[in-house]
DNA sequence: CGTCACATGGCAAGCGTTTGCCATTCTTTG
DNA sequence: CAAAGAATGGCAAACGCTTGCCATGTGACG
């Protein structure tokens, strides 16, 4: 048995001769079964699997122009937060009959545009998570694709993104239930988007509830980020720390035990996202839950609809404070 | 601006008839820049700039049988292990101008299956990252198509494993050093290939350094395997527990925490693969790191070599012992 | 029993590229 | 200066599949 590249995979034509039929009528037992006698293809069929006939992609996606295949390109697949995207979006694609391709953007605007470049024109669609394009960058490349944006959103784009609105608002209603009267906001990366909107939600919230609410950052979003972070923090008197991603929350934490900084009597801590291990970190983590894989399920989902209708829209994800004991009463309370 | 489902894309044909040469002339302008002019060229290229030409890759690969495009499959997207892995393979695979089409199997060797069968003909090769297919399952798959393994092993199938060997050998000699003159293993799935290698080898060098190796299980490899194996592991009096992977090991010690069980001082506790979290959990955890990057790149490198070559080959990557907190001394010493 | 509609199968023309082969022109070389 | 090559471009045939259209055969209907 030599394990050599492959035996030549048997063709439509293969199967139309060794079935004594023509190439079209193995073509339509296959795709359209209203159009052959049910005789015929279900010996068509049958000598298609005794040959182990499958058809050949590249030559549908030749005819059709579609390739039943998806792209989904997020800035960095080793980010947990990512993963359950990733898995979301791989369900939803596998229960469509369609094939996902992954691309890791590394965090660059470059990157991506490459990749959307590289891929658009192998894939029916792709899904830009959390993606660093520009506007108008996410604009041209919608008039080339069919594209779904995730935690994202700009005019003329379909998107899914989380209800940070509702989300921040537990988040202060939670924080000033504790007698909370102030936080701070550590803040991630200057460009991103959610970002922008979790300050803003947390903002408008916090002044609704009387709260002071200011910002620091930017700060790497990775644990790394956490220790300066955390002395930024803790040299401004702050009591209690939102940070930009459970990440940077848990690199806060980190950093907060080392210099022997109870939390949460002396600071409570909230982060993001709700990552693996945002439960088992020390102490758990008072985080905000994305439902990440039903993001990444429907953002494939809306771009499989996406051809029926023209006009786009946007959908909203719910979220959920998931409450854990990093988060507590305010010092003196 | 329609947002609709993208203009027609220029095709070589259309190329030619703007540039007033012939498709043929096109195509070489491309791909084999020798076989015409430098004029003639510039001016192609110039042409197909302006009208912004891509080729389209199903035509490519109808002509050519290749399609440049890779498949990874692993049992969990979600596990963090996995995560390096595909990170790795979608680096290297974009080095080398590949696209990467990703797989989940759902730790199911019939999904799994089905997905070879229903990628391998769209895909210039496999890998298989701890496949639970059977043996004769993977060297019938090797038939059809390119396939490397990751983590297993077959005869007449070529992998990349790590090093297992010399791995266990550093957990016994580390939990030797601490004194330890016994250690429980708790094992994870029956079926497990690599859990299979684990206990083989540190039964070996168990042996060797006249330590007492007991094999508990099998567990579930997760977070919630944990309180079972942990209190399986109390029961017996075991001072020391190597786990089959680090999320069953960060389950072990969360169920010790509740069950106020010192960590190290009454058990010591060493995990599997070094996944995120294990730097961060409590207290952080001794582990095997494997270097899950370099293994999914490797892979994939291998893939693309793999044409060029004919008999099989295993390659063996390093891994390292990471000590942190959750081991020490054996009590009483 | 002739007509017609319908069911069924085959033919052939693409889909966008690549590539073997031939034709033409331009260089060399003896 | 003739002849042999090189260089360059074009033609047309694949690659494997889908699909519009036509041909044939069948049963139904008047």
């Amino acid at each position: 048995m030599v394990p050599g590249p492959a035996r030549r995979r048997p063709t439509l034509t293969d199967v139309a001769t060794a079935a004594g039929v023509a190439a079209s009528t193995v073509s339509r037992a296959f795709t359209n079964p209203a159009r052959v006698n049910a005789h015929t293809r279900e010996h068509v069929l049958s000598v298609a699997a005794r040959l182990g006939y499958a058809p050949n992609p590249a030559a549908r996606a030749l005819e059709s122009g579609r390739t039943r295949t998806l792209a989904l390109l997020v800035p960095d697949i080793t980010n947990p937060y990512f993963a359950g995207v990733i898995k979301g979006a791989e369900r939803a694609a596998a229960a469509a009959g369609l094939t996902l391709v992954l691309g890791d953007t590394q965090e660059s605007a470059s990157v991506e545009e490459q990749l959307v470049r590289r891929l658009g024109p192998s894939v029916d669609g792709l899904v830009l998570a959390a993606s660093r394009l520009p506007d108008d960058g996410l604009r041209r490349a919608a008039e080339e694709n069919a594209i779904v944006l995730l935690n994202r959103a700009t005019t003329g784009v379909d998107c899914v993104v989380a209800d940070f609105d509702s989300g921040t608002r537990q988040i202060v209603d939670h924080l000033a239930s504790h007698g909370h009267e102030s936080f701070v906001f550590l803040g991630g990366p200057a460009g991103s988007w959610s970002g922008a909107r979790r300050w803003r939600g947390l903002q408008g919230s916090a002044a609704e509830r009387g709260l002071d609410a200011t910002r620091f950052g930017p700060y790497t979003p990775t644990l790394e980020g956490g220790p300066a972070a955390a002395d930024a923090a803790l040299a401004a008197g702050a009591t209690a720390l939102v940070c930009h991603n459970d990440m940077l929350a848990i690199g806060v934490l980190r950093r907060l035990a080392q210099r022997g900084v109870a939390v949460p009597e002396r600071v409570s801590v909230v982060g993001f996202d709700d990552i693996f291990g945002a439960d088992f970190c020390s102490p758990p983590l008072t985080t905000l839950a994305e439902h990440t894989r039903d993001a990444g399920a429907r953002a494939v989902e809306v771009l499989v609809q996406q051809s029926r209708t023209t006009e786009t829209a946007s959908w909203v994800l719910p979220t959920q404070l998931v409450i854990r004991a990093s988060t507590g009463p305010a010092p003196g309370r």
